[in-house]
DNA sequence: GATGAATGAGCTTTCATTCAT
DNA sequence: TATGAATGAAAGCTCATTCAT
């Protein structure tokens, strides 16, 4: 009565989707069992979105946002890269553990999905590069790295983010988020360091 | 009748397979799409395959093969780490723009999959992390590099394989895998090697 | 407040009703399009008609009854039956330039529509046609027209009215009614009128 | 097993779905409903029609080619106006009695239709009220008749044969179809007639 | 072996109707 | 009175699978 947001029936139907999409896969899920999940009517589902495709376009925006904006927040909050990159791996892995619906949508990738929806994907990931390069060049004129190929190592940041993630969602990542993270970068961090640090 | 493999009807009907579900995803292609690619008819298929689900479990088991091997045979075919990583990539890449069909299937991951289809997919990339590992923990005793975390090592690798393969697949990536790979094990390298080598 | 008839809600309703139903026909329409072409809510209309069922039949009522409130008119407004057909005539085609709606649900017809449906419109022909006949019976009396087969005649004049108004509804007539009317009215005479008149 | 053309499944379904919509109007009748009373599957229904509007169309297509051919058929028959009226009329009638369904559908109009709808409805009349109009002209030059409107006269003939055939549709005639006929274009005929043969 | 006509379970989506406010 | 959010029965349509030929 007293607190809380009002529980928004749009959001309600939105994660249920997600529930159900991450656990039976999308095609497998019926508009029946969102509703059920949701604990509403068939038709009330319809009143929120207007067809399947659109619920799970929504859930794909959703979840990049959630990402790329805890790569935003991590980015401003920390002005060292080494800093910066610790701190996206324990948000995101954190993220990953607590809402493991939407990271596993838009990390586990699109296998089968039509062109157009990979199009969607695509993007997407295409967002996140563009992130993770911004961040290594803000850092190259800092100073902080050396001059490295940046697109190249946005690539293999997120790719070993991706597998990194993954493997939590799959429940078969180290406990120890933070001491994982270090490790992580500490790995990245010999190639990417500048020499005149380096030495 | 003489030369040439005879044109095993059912790898017609796997290829054509993997064609159609990597044009228009695996739940929009019909068994009528696929059997139409093979120029068989529909029921021929069901003499081949027992199922759609066999079919793209098939075509999984292939992909995975497929990557795998091609990981076997550049251990094999080198003995010092920075030679097999970089055969790997050369080869993987080159296979991925051959192959896209296979390679895309496989590495673009298992958005909206049900789960008993995530598990085929796990246990898939669960076998090439065990081999990375491998060649990790090998190298790691031939002194080639030091003493890491050969789990956390192979996830990166992995990932960024991975990451650089979505690229060629999706048309993006640069002609020349011979200097992508260069750099891209270089840039691991710095992370890998012995202190010794290192100094 | 002072002036006109009140604007009656049933009636508001109901010309929505006619203006929707013919513009998208009766199945393509849905209530909540009635309830917004009348400016009220979905529930008000079933405030005023238990079903959607029950709207079009009161339709046809109404739009039978403006017919036949016109025959019966100019019936009365007139003696002879020349000029009784002629002013139907141009009372019909100016009433369904007028009012579209109306006489389009009922001139058009009844394709696809249901058995117990088809009943409800079959009635409706069957009062006009009684007036036809009645019109045709008592001019006879007056010696206006020969004996003729009234039944028939009255299948012919409607069937003829139908006709043209139907053109008029699809916008291909001829604008000026009255030398329409006039013409068709002449047509028809020559069957009708009796011996010594004619001669 | 010797006579007769083979049932075509086509026909077959076609003609089941006449007997159904005629019997519980188009939209009243569901696909379930054609398959049934075909005898097939539900899909197999969809093997012969792509939809179901596709199917309402074909019937359309067949019944105003059953009522033209018939029309054609009966002017080449007779060179004399008078003739051809009849056995037009004696043939249209007892096609109705024949086959209600077709022409059930196709003279009862389009009420309720979607404007998409009734602009196939309306081109279908206009072919109709061409035919009349041509033979009417023919007879005209012929000398059979007098100079009258041929398109009013078109809508006068088309109209009373709807009339009169929606009455046998609906059980309501006179089981005498050459009687009524000759009564019916002996009404007619008064109006068309040239002077000089009147006189 | 090879085929494709036939099938019906099961999907997404619509909408007349209800009812708490 | 008036409303419109909520509902679920029911429709059109698809397609994996079967089987007579």
């Amino acid at each position: 009565m007293a607190a809380g947001q009002p529980p928004n029936k749009r959001d309600v139907i939105l994660h249920s989707a997600m529930q159900v999409f991450s656990r039976k896969g999308f095609h497998d899920s019926t508009m029946e069992d969102v509703a059920q999940e949701a604990g509403v009517g068939k038709g009330t589902v319809y009143l929120y979105f207007p067809s399947k495709q659109a619920l799970i376009e929504e859930i794909f925006r959703y979840s990049i946002n959630l990402y790329v904006d805890a790569v935003d927040k991590m980015s401003q909050d920390h002005t060292c890269l080494r800093t910066q990159l610790e701190a996206i791996l324990v948000h995101v892995l954190a993220m990953a553990e607590r809402n493991q619906q939407a990271s596993g949508l838009f990390l586990e990738g699109a296998t089968g999905m039509s062109e157009e929806f990979k199009g969607w994907v695509i993007d997407s990931k295409s967002i996140l590069l563009d992130r993770y390069a911004d961040l290594l060049a803000q850092a190259t004129q800092r100073g902080q790295i050396r001059l490295v190929d940046v697109r190249m190592w946005a690539h293999l940041i997120a790719g070993g983010v991706d597998s990194l993630v993954t493997t939590v969602l799959w429940g078969k990542a180290a406990p120890d988020h933070h001491r994982l993270a270090q490790q992580v970068v500490d790995a990245w961090w010999s190639g990417l360091m500048s020499r005149e640090l380096n030495a």
